[in-house]
DNA sequence: GTCTATGCAAAACGTTTGCAGATAT
DNA sequence: ATATCTGCAAACGTTTTGCATAGAC
């Protein structure tokens, strides 16, 4: 099922897969390269895209891409699924055990063979939850509103 | 919650709320924009682009985002789920009734207040099933691979 | 010597935007 | 009159591609 092509792991190459390993979040294409960049100057965006898409191929990391966002790559390599701000944009990973049941019903009702699922949940992050909270004793405290 | 600025109800306006209506499946605002076309032949790619915001934005349709494709539109306005063929692209709408349980899961493991999800099935249509059966009838009647 | 990978630059793609003229209230 | 809407064309951000050079086996 993947591709088998021999590929060589290139300095470049092995520094994109480092970023993605030691990214804090989900990193864009344009951040990998920007911060390749740090240690490879003269690496071309065409280079970055190409490696994240060969790797992501060979299930060494994955690739998402949410809303009209640009594509995001994720040392991850199982299946899991997402939870997204929708102030501050804030993606973070989540485990949710429903896919038997849920691809179950989803085969039943439309007889397709279902062998993945993605789910994204969009609501309000503490962080943001809390500003908001401010905002509105601020509100209170000023007027009505007008 | 709405933008509740009036809005006009122009003839190209109705005639691309028609189009989504009228769709036998989800379309993309560049199909959209050809269709419409034939009744307004003048009509621009920024018209549509703006009008397909402006109704998602009312609540009239729905604006979805799958993997790296380009924006389909939709005229439900509920929400639903979907499936897509890996094979040959089709998105079918589905209904799985998991919203409460998994977004309980969700809040607890991350602290976010959750009021939507998403869920994208991936597998194979049964179409694409005959056809890969039917490829796999060859490849046995003819040798048994090279 | 042959195949693969890189850098560069241009192009492709979907989408958004500024603006002047047209249209509706 | 005043605000909104349209068409046009240019710009935008992301991603892909052709090609010549460089590097690995």
């Amino acid at each position: 099922m993947q591709n088998k092509r021999p590929f060589r792991m290139t300095p470049q190459r092995a520094a994109i897969y480092a970023e993605v390993q030691n990214a804090e979040r989900h990193l864009t294409a344009g951040e990998i390269f920007e911060r390749v960049r740090r240690k490879y100057p003269t690496i071309a965006y065409g280079t970055v895209y190409r490696t994240l898409h060969l790797l992501a191929e060979h299930g060494l990391i994955q690739e998402y891409t949410f809303g009209d966002q640009a594509a995001l790559f994720d040392r991850r390599t199982d299946r899991h699924d997402h939870v997204q701000c929708a102030i501050c944009g804030e993606l973070l990973d989540v485990e949710v055990p429903i896919a038997l049941l849920a691809r179950q019903v989803a085969e039943e009702q439309t007889g397709y063979i279902i062998y993945d699922h993605q789910t994204v949940f969009t609501g309000i992050c503490p962080s943001c939850q809390d500003k908001q909270a401010a905002g509105q004793e601020r509100v209170k405290a000023t007027t009505g509103n007008s």
